[in-house]
DNA sequence: TTGTAAGCGTTATCAC
DNA sequence: GTGATAACGCTTACAA
């Protein structure tokens, strides 16, 4: 398969120039003619070359893609997130490397960060921690790296304070006067998920805090799937006293718990108030009230900062940027029935 | 930046053979001696060594990394169907390049294939026609190929029967004694997207084939999501004579009909019946009769062709695959009042 | 079946 | 500011 493709050493010959000046001039290095690079470019566009990402790779340059890694694809809060990924690294000309780690609780799909190193130029991890066992080696290796929805001491990362979020929809429900509130988290035990162990300290802050009269609250898990969230809320229904406001950590999660009062010919908001997590484009259709984030947001701010660090690793500062999330109230929160 | 990486060479040399032969045994190709493909292997499992994506795409290797091009990354269907993709690519240790081509109606932010044929070993193509000018020279490359949701003479392509599936769920409001059918299809005029186009012809010959007495059909548009499905809706209540029933292109479409049904205080399936078309995971809770579709399998098993093709290009055959759908009855399809 | 050696297309180093 | 030229790590004729 004879390669017919042009390379650097054609446009270099028609430029009139070395190789050497042509790979400058294309990067627009700073210690070439200003007319030279204009000169170069030129031909380059002309003859609509593209380096070879292989070659410069190879060469000791970029690869021209970072890889993000993530749990799932397919669930609200990942695909939103990717989404605003790719359009910042659309614009820059970057490739996005996509792996599916699968659930951390499960034995990782993740080849080993030293085998990706070579193929990419950063990370973006989301929902992961860097100390995964699936990430094994990302902290070690000095390759560029943006969390995203967690945070860990010395790498930058883009998040939204979960914590406080799930307290302020939490004192929500004990504002309207419930007293007997509960929560659908995602697991039992110890989350693998920063994010997931911040709302649930915030909802326990928010409890904490009420004034006297709230009972302990009851916990059910959903895995952050919709039936999940129908199999906790039956449960939480199951209980000798069951609670009349629920945070919910995910809008999924409340939308099948939205299905289970339903079926239990309880009425959403009367009954029995939710508060879901995420502000999914169906939430104001079911009358969800919900802690909206900005998903794509967040993902175009991490590619952003990632980079940012490729261009410039010298920039040793790891900022950890919060973005705003915003609790909207619709029927699914009302006051208590008595 | 000295590489402190293992190359071939030190495999080499570990296994008492030259490069040539580790790098054939590292392939398993045939003419090599099975004691020694056994020797190689070890050495290189031993020092957890893989080989550069870069150097053996250089040397005219495979990249191992296929691209999947797609309008959308966050929507339903999208999503589902990269998701599968994911998973048989990852057990076939290949990359997953992510290219989100935008909506072709727009301009195409998709870098040209020639450029992007030399990062990958192949393409998945989703929803969008090859001679989109977003794919501009897609057919022309020679490059290993498989359509997702669209087909194309020559091509190897994953699909369902969108028409059929159409004219089914059509079918269906029809049996159901429904007279003044409508439809909510995703935009006016000629479609980009084959399956839009198949699905109108399918709800059309449904229509058309029925019995006396089924007046001529409303359509309205809402661009395939939950807001542009509300005001689809809308605008078909306020015809004159609005449809009792309504086939909907795509579950969030459906769903926003539901909200605006809603709004005008009808009962969904009393006052006005809706078919739907995806088998998301909402269809079930909000009682929509909806046309269920294996997103995840039609990633796979296009993803399992397309690295068939990259590793035997001689299969001349580009075999059209056809997976099944099935059509779900909830109870948002019901006989009409009268 | 295995070895030798010539690239593959770029970047980095070091002169000029 | 620019030009030679040696890598970079691998695959593949061609030989043996």
């Amino acid at each position: 398969m004879k390669s017919l493709a042009i390379t650097i050493r054609d446009i270099a010959r028609e430029a009139g120039v070395s190789t050497a000046t042509a790979s400058r001039a294309l990067r627009r290095l700073h210690n070439v003619d200003p007319a030279t690079i204009a000169r170069v470019q030129a031909v380059a566009e002309r003859y609509d070359y593209v380096v070879s990402a292989a070659a410069s790779r190879l060469a000791g340059g970029r690869t021209g893609s970072v890889a993000a890694i993530t749990p799932y694809i397919s669930r609200w809060y990942f695909s939103g997130v990717l989404s605003g990924v790719e359009r910042v690294l659309q614009q820059a000309e970057t490739d996005l490397l996509l792996l599916a780690a699968g659930d951390p609780d499960r034995v990782s799909r993740i080849p080993p960060i030293r085998h990706l190193a070579r193929r990419v130029d950063g990370f973006l991890v989301l929902s992961l921690d860097p100390d995964s066992s699936a990430l094994g080696g990302l902290l070690e290796s000095e390759a560029p790296t943006v969390l995203v929805g967690t945070k860990w001491p010395g790498v930058p990362s883009v998040r939204i304070d979960d914590e406080s979020a799930a307290r302020l929809a939490t004192q929500h429900l004990l504002n309207l006067g419930h007293r007997r509130v509960g929560m659908i988290a995602g697991r039992p035990g110890r989350s693998p998920f920063l994010a997931e162990r911040a709302r649930k300290r915030g909802f326990e802050a928010a409890v904490a805090g009420s004034l006297a009269g709230v009972g302990p609250p009851e916990v059910a898990y959903g895995d952050f799937t919709v039936d999940g969230g129908e199999t906790a809320m039956n449960a939480l229904l199951a209980q000798p006293d069951p609670p009349t406001a629920v945070f919910v950590m995910s809008d999924e999660m409340a939308f099948g718990a939205m299905r289970a009062l339903r079926m239990h010919g309880l009425v959403v908001g009367s009954d029995v108030s939710l508060v879901g997590f995420d502000g999914h484009e169906l939430a104001p259709m079911l009358e969800l009230t919900t802690v909206v984030q900005p998903v794509a947001d967040i993902g175009a701010t991490a590619a952003r900062m990632l980079l940012g660090r490729i261009t410039d690793p010298g920039g040793a500062e790891s900022p950890e940027i919060e973005l705003q999330t915003q609790l909207v109230v619709r029927a699914s929160s009302r006051p208590p029935r008595d």
